[in-house]
DNA sequence: TTAGGGTTAG
């Protein structure tokens, strides 16, 4: 039946373009020849309506001419005129080419209708490569990767050969390693791993599940000449923290005479972002004015003055970026509380809201930040309540954290108790050690063993967990129960991760790590440190030595707290950096009390800016006081 | 007609 019509549309065509140049006898031939004109021209109702009088008289146009209106459609999102162009093509017993069919798959892809796209790929009977690419495609897209994979079988079984666009497709649906090495053994075999598109695809996929060490490895099995390929690797690197390592690569890639451009900046920045790097950052901002309104890239940037302690200049790029989205507003209100200018953070937010933006789960975790930072307990709860009943988030175990460290702060531990037991997701570590965390601030140390068992009974390898607990036993004196967490450390292997500091000074990273003394100025930075601290005791300085863990007494109590990473860190940036130049310092523990009150200090004593940054806030230090107001 | 890289919390 469809043959005859196939031959039909020929004899059609072929009068049409013969009778082009003179008047058009023929009504059928010039229908096809309007519709024909009506599509080039991108005239889409014209062409719809020449279509419908071509339907009613049953003649078809050529399938270059349906997949031109088929753009058109898309161009416009016309979704019913798309549907009716399907409908058209399958009327009265015609068949449209296969090449044709494939469009309407793709048309309907491409309108994220994927039910309709698949119901045409169950009724055609000869499915080609394109067919089978496009639907794995789309199911990868959609993060149906379930059904991405089922396709990919299924094709392999009716024995159509996947190519490089399947393969680059179905690479992004991978949901574990066996399946990812698999498929990578098939790509080899079919030898399509040079392929630029697949070898980025493969290093995109082995970064998303942290083995960099493969990505790197097709990375280097060839030379590129390929961007993207370049930027895929850095990506990599920079989205798993390990940052030098993305720095490292990010000098070949130049020394190699590529330019950086959008994507590769954003990871940079990324990478200066995890290693604290003000500097190097301010140098890749420079390459950023090149693609000034760079959504994504302003948002990177943003990100690493927030993360860098930097909030001038920070500030400074929200305010000259003329489109803002939902992310750089988050970026902006959680670097604002962070670096503990929490009320400026809670203005922001408001400011957006009133802007006509939703705010999203990560926006509410920022401004939540931001009250349990500032003890701003109403405040909180408002917001807290306000998120699902006025802007339909629910309240994950995140939001759940702030709040309860903002009840536990407050010494509401009672009310902080009531909460976990509210929560719907049921609480988690992090959920038992914010509440561990209170509990050490307010002293309660019933109710600490109380959270330290909850975590320990879910993660009996927490070394965090052990040492809150103990610094509480050594706080209430009873050294009998730190010297027991001590052995049970000990037998089940657990060690406290040393803490470590490092700071920037002319662009070279210095780390201090407890126990190390690998530093070679140390023995200076020592005598610096002692006579520092000689000169604080003068303007009132007494140890704290409720952060000591150890069961020691007086002046041994005061020694162990000397060796603190951060000390170390800020007394060579004191020595080292000229008084005008902020001290930036990043550690990975948690400040203690005794570092904190020693910054201070010092930065009244030496008239100095001091920004610390630890995994959960900054510290500003200034004319002897902090941004954290002594609340952390 | 089918394919690749970048941003927000912890």
């Amino acid at each position: 039946m469809h043959k005859s019509a196939g031959f039909a549309i020929k004899s059609f065509r072929s009068v049409a373009y013969h009778t082009s140049s003179c008047t058009l006898p023929n009504p059928s031939a010039s229908l096809i020849h309007e519709f024909t004109q009506f599509c080039y021209q991108r005239n889409l109702p014209r062409a719809m309506e020449a279509m419908d009088a071509m339907h009613k008289h049953g003649i078809w146009a050529d399938s270059i001419t349906y997949s031109e209106l088929i753009k058109c459609c898309l161009a416009r999102g016309a979704v019913e005129q798309g549907k009716r162009v399907h409908k058209h093509l399958f009327s009265n017993g015609y068949h449209p080419k296969k090449f044709l069919i494939n469009v309407l798959i793709s048309m309907y892809v491409k309108f994220n209708m994927l039910d309709d796209a698949r119901e045409l790929f169950d009724q055609i009977p000869e499915r080609d490569f394109v067919s089978w690419t496009t639907m794995i495609s789309a199911y990868a897209n959609a993060k149906l990767n379930d059904k991405a994979l089922e396709f990919l079988i299924l094709m392999l079984r009716e024995g159509v050969k996947p190519n490089m666009y399947t393969y680059s497709s179905v690479l992004r649906a991978c949901d574990g390693l066996s399946n990812l090495k698999q498929l990578h053994a098939n790509i080899i075999k079919s030898g399509l791993d040079s392929d630029i598109y697949v070898r980025s695809a493969l290093i995109d996929i082995y970064s998303k599940w942290s083995q960099t060490g493969n990505a790197l490895r097709v990375f280097n099995e060839m030379a590129t000449e390929d961007l993207v390929i370049w930027n895929s690797i850095i990506a990599g690197f920079a989205q798993n923290g390990d940052s030098d390592e993305a720095l490292k690569l990010f000098k070949r890639m130049k020394r190699a005479g590529f330019p950086a451009e959008q994507a590769t900046l954003t990871s940079v920045l990324r990478a200066c972002t995890g290693l604290a790097l003000l500097e190097l950052g301010r140098q890749v901002h420079v390459h950023v004015f090149k693609y000034d309104q760079d959504l994504i890239l302003n948002n990177a940037l943003l990100d690493m003055y927030c993360k860098c302690g930097s909030l001038e200049d920070a500030d400074t790029v929200f305010t000259r970026m003329v489109v803002k989205d939902v992310i750089s507003w988050s970026t902006m209100i959680a670097g604002l509380a962070q670096n503990g200018y929490s009320r400026e953070a809670l203005r922001l937010f408001e400011s957006m809201k009133v802007s006509g933006l939703k705010p999203n789960y990560i926006t509410f975790l920022g401004a939540l930040f931001a009250c349990s930072h500032a003890g701003l307990l109403e405040a909180g709860w408002y917001h807290f309540r306000s998120m699902k009943k006025l802007f339909g988030v629910d309240p994950g175990r995140e939001h759940y954290c702030c709040m309860i460290d903002l009840l536990g702060r407050a010494g509401k531990l009672d009310d902080a108790l009531e909460l976990i037991n509210e929560m719907e997701c049921g609480p988690d570590v992090a959920t038992w050690r914010t509440l561990l965390g209170a509990c050490r601030v307010h002293r309660n140390v019933d109710l600490a063993i109380h959270a330290a068992k909850q975590i320990l009974r879910l993660y009996p390898q927490d070394a965090g967990t052990y040492i809150l607990l103990s610094n509480i036993y050594a706080n209430a004196q009873r050294w009998n129960d730190v010297a027991q967490i001590r052995r049970t450390m000990n037998d089940m292997g657990i060690r406290k991760e040393p803490g470590c500091s490092w700071v920037e000074v002319n662009k070279q990273i210095h780390a201090f790590i407890l126990g190390d003394n690998s530093h070679p100025q140390l023995d200076e930075i020592n005598k610096h440190l002692t006579r520092l601290i000689q000169k604080l005791k003068g303007v009132g300085y007494v140890p704290d030595t409720n952060f000591v863990l150890q069961d020691l007494e007086g002046e041994q109590r005061e020694d162990s707290l000397r060796h603190h990473s951060e000390k170390l860190a800020l007394v060579f940036g004191l020595m080292s950096l000229s008084k005008e130049q902020t001290i930036r310092i990043r550690k990975n523990l948690r400040i203690c009390g005794d570092c904190h009150l020693f910054a201070k200090l010092v930065a009244k004593v030496e008239h100095r800016i001091i920004v610390i940054r630890d995994p959960i806030r900054y510290h500003h230090f200034r004319y002897g006081v902090c941004s954290c107001g002594d609340y952390w």
